[in-house]
DNA sequence: GCAATGTATATTGGATACAATATTCATTAT
DNA sequence: ATAATGAATATTGTATCCAATATACATTGC
């Protein structure tokens, strides 16, 4: 007899749950920015206590997702554009030299997963479904050689700016322009180039840059 | 009457405390790698409860020192060398670019506390001390322009990789060498060359990355 | 009416108590 | 003796309760 290695994975803690909930709702810019995070109001909402909302809370500041202020609370953190461009600024550096790293080694199955990040991108009708894709695009790609502590600056940085970016892709048509874009970045990697790669890279998220900063009037 | 805006900033929370206690323990190798934390002990030594231990680990996990597996513990993170090998890579990339933004930009104040950093690291005889100045060298430098996410992003690579450099340093003698390069960095600085300060930054971090890998027997 | 002050309420921070799971060790059958 | 089993212990995860602080409102005195 024999057993599938079953999600042994051991089901997430409570806590895991509402952190994850909750990142995806402030990425996803369903809570506004300054909203307070009221612990019991969580801890209903998931049928918890609030000891794991805290803990959720927690690991949300450490990422930058929300700010508390001893005996105030949790108000989801508002960003100031000169930070938003120096998200960027980080961003084009960071994964300019992951998509470098990764394009020299490149996979076929790494080629696959971004090549239908790529079609699913580019068939998104919704907001919502351009970010995701955008980053299943990306991500897969820099994943590539894996670049554990690449893959999570990136992702951190992803996580604080994705939600601007969003709402800067429903006004404009940076839609079409991105999917133009990301062909050529995965013609360059499937060729091995991993110095055009990188340039096309950087070069693409500066454009979002200049776009999304234009956007909020600078 | 005059009242001082007296550090009304409020005391920290005990979870803030043992957060920050914790950190640095695993930062300066006072806790060797693997070691597991018990949340009784901890909330023993720090006369609390487990429920801002429990916070606090929640926080240092998200900043990947430590790694918590449910029902058994939280453990300090212990890296491959080939993880270290990628900090550094990234080290090297981003601290490049943020000296290159600073040096453009460079203060009076930003490279007395450099020079203040340089004289007491070229002093100091300890590796803790080694640690301490190197650190508040470089980051003096890095934080001309606030550059808060480029700071907080190599603050997280330096808390990963600090104990590695130090054991490291304890054994080799890259003190000297390194004293030589911090006063080119500076001279750079002092001199506004960007371009210069960069490559130098960069190279400073690759000699001590190989210094380090080949310590590490690769 | 208005400013200052006191009080009630809401919300976060923390401690204690309990539940769930893992680990260790003794026990037992072969 | 050894492998399997089950209880005892240790440790983490969570809920409930209390304390500390902030905020909003009422009260008082002028």
């Amino acid at each position: 007899m024999k057993f599938e290695p079953t999600d042994l994975s051991q089901t997430r803690s409570a806590a895991d749950v509402v952190f994850a909930a909750l990142r995806a709702a402030i990425v996803n810019g369903d809570l506004e920015n300054g909203t307070q995070l009221r612990q019991e109001e969580i801890a209903a909402a998931f049928k918890v206590s609030r000891i794991p909302v805290r803990e959720a809370i927690a690991r949300l500041e450490q990422l930058g997702l929300v700010e508390t202020r001893r005996y105030k609370g949790a108000f989801v953190t508002d960003l100031p554009p000169q930070e938003i461009e120096e998200i960027f600024r980080l961003r084009a550096l960071v994964e300019g030299d992951a998509i470098r790293h990764a394009a020299a080694r490149m996979t076929g199955t790494a080629l696959a997963e971004a090549e239908s990040a790529h079609l699913a991108f580019a068939d998104a009708a919704t907001p919502a479904e351009w970010m995701e894709q955008n980053r299943r695009f990306h991500c897969a790609l820099y994943a590539v050689g894996g670049q554990r502590h690449y893959l999570g600056v990136i992702e951190n940085l992803l996580n604080l700016s994705d939600r601007y970016l969003r709402a800067q892709l429903s006004l404009t048509d940076g839609h079409r322009k991105a999917v133009e874009e990301h062909a050529l970045i995965l013609d360059a990697c499937k060729a091995g180039d991993a110095t055009l790669a990188a340039r096309l890279t950087t070069q693409h998220i500066k454009d979002a840059k200049l776009a999304l900063l234009k956007c909020l009037g600078h």
